[in-house]
DNA sequence: AGCACGCCGACT
DNA sequence: GTCGGCGTGCTC
């Protein structure tokens, strides 16, 4: 019998911890409650065995075992192992992220009074307040009133404690620091399943002389066997009290039940499901692909890319296949980027799945969360979908992974476990014997590769439906439209004519203006210097107006600077704060200016503006697509938000504002990120009867980015940009990693870099490139100073050996590990 | 990451 | 002389 297990704890610790067996031995894949340096802590049992640890280290047992079998596959555990040795993570960390489960147990935090305590009470009676206390008065009455409610020797919670005396957090935790309570942790576990009333129909009750409300209500129960949900039972024309009155006549029973997921709009019936549209050929052959490798897995492993240019009808492939799986008694998983996840695609999955569907976004609270996880591992929801974390859904029997938008860089993970969600599915898909499709019209250089070394499958699908033509697209040359005008404004002549014309017609206009806020550089005439912020070495954003929903005084009066990293706000100086000059001038248009212009220009449009300013959660989303799509607004400016996905029926004009701005960032992507967003804004236009056209403004017009999205040509980027990368060393060439080095002490950070550095100078690593130490291009964000390093390698065994070294290094010459990020496939260079 | 322990300035 | 600020080091 096993005496020890191995646990996996969220800590940035690379390693997990050797604890005993208390009793019952934990499956592997069990979650665990377990003390932890003066903590109780949730783990995940990773191996069990009879090895005793070093003598040296004290052997603590297991607190509670919280599962009597795994939550975690093996193959789920497989994946975990994978992210956290590919990325660099502790192994903790990646299982953290892959459970939702942490909402069941509830971290309980209670008080106890002290030995200490006891005695500060019993002479605090006599001597009164102590007059050293640098608290109030109030706040020292509150201590003793919480002493004595506490005397008793009972453990309390802190809102039990603060609603009899009105202590407060912070007040409790002083107190412990002065050791006059104990601060315990437990930790239990609760069913994170949300309860439902359900009225029940006392079987075989006598009945006695009834009202019409009444009888009208025992009918409606007996009809749908006498269960119904109080929430439905509202919805019937009886009054509200006349539940009541059955219940206290015995008549009928409420009963708390697990809330079993139901959907909230009901199936519209005759409405074609979208899986039942017909398949063009083109996509008949895609969906056919994918369903040939679900059911003869091919040797050899094998992805598809599925390169379909915007308005091909990717959605109907990926509906066709999942139907397919679930034909075939298999689960799938449809991951899509963060804002992806629109209305209407929920509103398409419900109609053609209903309740098959597990929905994963970002706005769901940890117990829906959790609801969702639970629905989809009972195999009761076999279709997912959702955002990168979807990856993890615990489906039974997962026959298919579909990635739209796999180009998308939502996908990468900005924090530890820094895994991408496109990658991880590859692997998934490998360890569960599963099919995957990667969808995109603008496929990463990455996947393309990889599709043209034979790695992957490739399929096309290169027109629209209904055989609609692509948007023509003009390039406007601004460097041109400045010297002709002689004047600096947002939106050309051109574009502006277009849109007059476009709004005339009755038809709808998208202009992408890709910054939020006024302004996003102000500058001093006199003395060139930017306004940054005080915590980042970042140029402040101008904003005129404040956000709608926080109008305090300070908005109202609508001037301020906003720091678009770390959040911090100021006023608008009056002078330049380095030389006191007048002369401060503001530069670069962003979407709150756009929409401002676009009003003194077109007062008649009906403008609506998209943004993260505008649209802070599903709703305003769902608001002002909803306003669009009745034509209620007619000409919409935006971020790069307005790309993504949206099918606006009435949009025949897209104008393109400043999208080429990001050419000149120190960036290697930069010209794929341009391509990516030119053809997917591009792909709003024209989407309904009438043909689409798209007006670019560009100050690098002859730039190969642009030219070929003009030409719709992505065969032809993708040679260029592939034969760039080929030269400079880049991916989808070698494998690249980012490692900062971060401190709150600029020297420090600049030492810690430089000690790397030498060390990699000494070690001298031939299969590996090493750029750096230098500067992050954010050289500080939120008062943290920043220096990186960028390796590259065509071995991706030898980076891996690379950043483990310097890891080892560091650790060695006391670099705390906090102070490391190592990005993995990184997608900024930030 | 959290949490303990420990050394030092601030106030009585 | 205590209180409580935060810098250092460890966690099975």
């Amino acid at each position: 019998m096993s005496r020890f297990a191995d646990i996996a704890l969220p800590v940035p610790l690379d390693r997990p911890f050797t604890y005993a067996v208390n009793g019952v031995v934990p499956a592997v894949g069990a979650r665990v409650l377990v003390p932890f340096s003066g903590q109780k802590l949730m783990g995940i049992v990773v191996k069990v065995h009879d090895t005793p640890p070093p003598p040296e280290v004290e052997t603590k047992p297991i607190q509670q075992v919280l599962d009597a079998d795994a939550v975690l596959s093996p193959e789920q555990m497989e994946l975990a192992g994978w992210i956290s040795s590919y990325y660099l993570a502790p192994l903790g960390e990646v299982l953290r992220g892959m459970l939702p489960l942490m909402a069941e147990v509830r971290r309980d935090i209670t008080y106890r009074i002290s030995e200490t305590g006891r005695t500060i009470l019993y002479q605090g009676a006599e001597l009164g307040s102590s007059r050293r206390s640098k608290l109030s008065p109030e706040d020292q009455n509150r201590e003793y009133a919480v002493l004595n409610l506490l005397e008793a020797g009972d453990a309390l919670r802190p809102g039990r404690i603060r609603s009899s005396t009105g202590a407060n957090k912070a007040l409790l935790e002083g107190m412990v620091r002065k050791k006059w309570l104990v601060r315990e942790t437990v930790a239990e576990q609760r069913d994170a399943r949300r309860m439902e009333r359900v009225a029940v129909l006392v079987p075989d009750a006598r009945l006695p002389k009834l009202n019409a409300n009444q009888m009208r209500l025992l009918s409606e129960l007996a009809a749908v066997n006498g269960r119904m949900k109080l929430t439905d039972l509202r919805g019937l024309p009886v009054p509200q009290t006349t539940l009541g009155t059955l219940v206290r006549r015995g008549l009928v029973t409420i009963e708390e039940v697990p809330e079993n997921f139901h959907l909230g709009a009901v199936h519209a019936p005759g409405k074609k499901h979208a899986h039942e549209h017909t398949l063009n050929p083109q996509q008949q052959a895609a969906a056919d692909a994918i369903i040939a490798a679900l059911d003869n897995p091919p040797e050899q492993f094998q992805p598809i890319l599925l390169y379909g240019v915007t308005g091909s009808g990717k959605t109907a492939v990926y509906f066709a296949a999942m139907q397919a799986a679930l034909d075939r008694g298999k689960a799938a998983i449809l991951l899509v980027p963060e804002i992806g996840l629109t209305p209407a695609m929920a509103a398409q999955l419900y109609a053609a799945f209903g309740s098959q569907v597990a929905l994963l976004h970002s706005q769901l609270s940890p117990d829906e969360r959790a609801e969702q996880w639970h629905r989809i591992r009972r195999g009761e929801a076999p279709i997912v979908v959702g955002t990168r974390s979807a990856i993890f859904a615990p489906a039974p029997n997962l026959g298919l992974i579909l990635v739209d938008e796999e180009h998308d860089g939502s996908y990468k993970q900005e924090e530890t476990p820094r895994y991408h969600a496109r990658d991880t599915a590859i692997i998934r898909a490998r360890l569960n014997g599963a099919a995957i499709a990667l969808g995109s019209a603008t496929p990463s250089l990455e996947s393309w590769h990889n599709a043209q070394r034979g790695k992957y499958a490739r399929v096309e699908m290169p027109d629209r439906v209904s055989n609609r033509p692509l948007p023509e697209v003009e390039l406007i040359d601004m460097r041109a439209e400045f010297q002709q005008t002689g004047a600096d404004q947002i939106f050309s002549r051109t574009l502006i004519e277009e849109t007059r014309a476009t709004l005339e017609r009755g038809e709808q206009v998208i202009i992408l203006l890709n910054r939020r806020g006024y302004s996003f550089v102000v500058m001093c005439r006199s003395c060139g210097e930017k306004i940054e912020c005080q915590n980042c070495a970042i140029a402040m954003t101008y904003h005129k107006h404040g956000r709608a929903d926080e109008m305090d005084d300070h908005a109202r009066a609508g001037q301020r600077l906003e720091c678009h990293y770390c959040g911090f706000r100021r006023t608008v100086p009056q002078v330049c704060p380095h030389c006191q000059s007048e002369h401060l001038y503001y530069l670069g248009a962003g979407s709150q200016q756009g929409e401002e212009r676009l009003a003194e220009i077109f007062p008649n449009a009906r403008i609506g503006r998209m943004d993260r300013d505008t649209v802070r959660g599903r709703a305003d989303m769902e608001r002002l697509l909803t306003r669009l799509h009745s034509g209620e607004i007619n000409l919409l400016v935006g971020t790069q938000m307005i790309a993504k996905g949206h099918d606006i029926h009435g949009v025949t004009l897209v104008g393109v504002v400043g999208a080429d701005f990001a050419l000149g960032l120190p960036d290697f992507r930069a010209a794929e990120r341009v391509f990516q967003l030119l053809t997917q804004v591009s792909g709003r236009a024209g989407r309904g009867d009438k043909p689409g056209r798209v007006v670019v403004q560009s100050y690098h017009p002859e730039h190969y980015a642009m030219k070929f999205a003009q030409q719709h040509d992505f065969h032809a980027f993708v040679q260029k940009e592939l034969q760039y990368r080929r030269w400079m060393h880049y991916p989808p060439f070698t494998a690249l990693a980012n490692l900062v080095i971060q401190s709150d002490h600029l020297e420090q950070a600049a030492g810690w870099a430089a000690t790397l550095g030498r060390f990699l100078e000494k070690m001298s690593l031939p299969k590996v490139r090493i750029i750096g130490p230098a500067t992050a291009p954010l050289s500080r964000i939120k008062r943290i100073y920043r220096f990186h390093f960028v390796l590259k390698s065509e071995s991706r065994a030898a980076l891996s050996e690379a950043l483990r070294a310097m890891l080892a290094h560091a650790a060695e010459q006391q670099i705390p590990r906090a102070a490391l990020i190592a990005d993995v496939d990184a997608v900024h260079l930030m």
